[in-house]
DNA sequence: TATAGAATTGACGTAAACGTAAAAGGTGCG
DNA sequence: CGCACCTTTTACGTTTACGTCAATTCTATA
């Protein structure tokens, strides 16, 4: 008894041959993938988590623009060093019917953790950057002491 | 049949009642840890693997200044981002007796590399930090279009 | 001797974000 | 009909650097 949802020309899609037809009310899995350029165990584990919710024929998911739009944000957020818990405590808050104001200021206020975190991130990059670099000079000169013949000693 | 190699001194250590005496021979690891700012698990965990070779006295762990130099440059290559597994490939090439310039050679062409990926991770930061920004920038817009009462429209 | 403090080994837990089988069901095409 | 694909669920594996008990032992001191 399931249904079939299948909308027609699905079918194509199958096989990867999908015409340009802009309108796609539903994507599949592998699509989906494709178009955001995660494999299909990311969409899998996204959903798992909650991040996810797309639609069902039988067992198969059925992606529309709506996911896309949270997949785009999911993205995003990874982008910037947000977790996926992050990103999910923020989607959640999400309400069409409202201002969201609560979801505005959680994204602000995380945004502003992040933001701090990302410069003293920045910092300590630096920090090994120059510490580093300050090494690799010392072997250098190591190296060449090393290499260089003895200048002016007995074993000339 | 255990033989105490425990030095005249060594007892008062226990309690930490460490006289000033510049010329500890060996350390055991609560004062190496805190001297280093690392944890006795740190240490235990360096040692198995591989990067810390201290010696017993039946069981109990005594560090000498070469384990602490040994110490020093894991921290510092722990700073500039090399994982555990570098700084025991750089070290294990250390011979006291030769020119160590295989070693030297490998710690450079390691030290290059790891440059290479610390301006790289910089770059991404920055990219991060630009792109939250200007999120953050639309996110305060929003919240102030929500908070702001309308301006002229039939609501007024 | 009782107690407190230091040390030991062993071993499971943690975090994040998936990777990687494994075993199976559905589908259109030739 | 059978192949080639796409998809599904389940579930363990990976990586890194330790954290966190747990059970035990050793030692010194009051």
């Amino acid at each position: 008894m399931t249904m079939k949802l299948v909308s027609p020309g699905e079918a194509a899609a199958n096989t990867n041959d999908i015409p340009a037809e802009a309108g796609e009310e539903f994507v599949r899995i592998g699509e989906m993938a494709k178009k955001y350029g995660v494999t299909l165990r990311t969409l899998r584990f996204y959903e798992d988590k909650g991040l996810l919710n797309p639609h069902r024929d039988g067992s198969t998911r059925l992606y529309t623009r709506r996911d896309k739009a949270r997949l785009k944000l999911i993205l995003l957020g990874r982008k910037v060093g947000f977790s996926l818990r992050d990103v999910k405590q923020m989607m959640d808050l999400y309400d069409p019917t409202g201002t969201n104001t609560k979801q505005l200021r959680l994204t602000l206020d995380k945004s502003e953790k992040q933001l701090a975190r990302l410069q003293k991130q920045r910092a300590l990059i630096d920090d090994a950057i120059n510490e580093l670099s300050t090494s690799m000079t010392a072997v250098r000169q190591m190296l060449v002491e090393r290499t260089a013949p003895p200048q002016a000693s007995a074993a000339g």
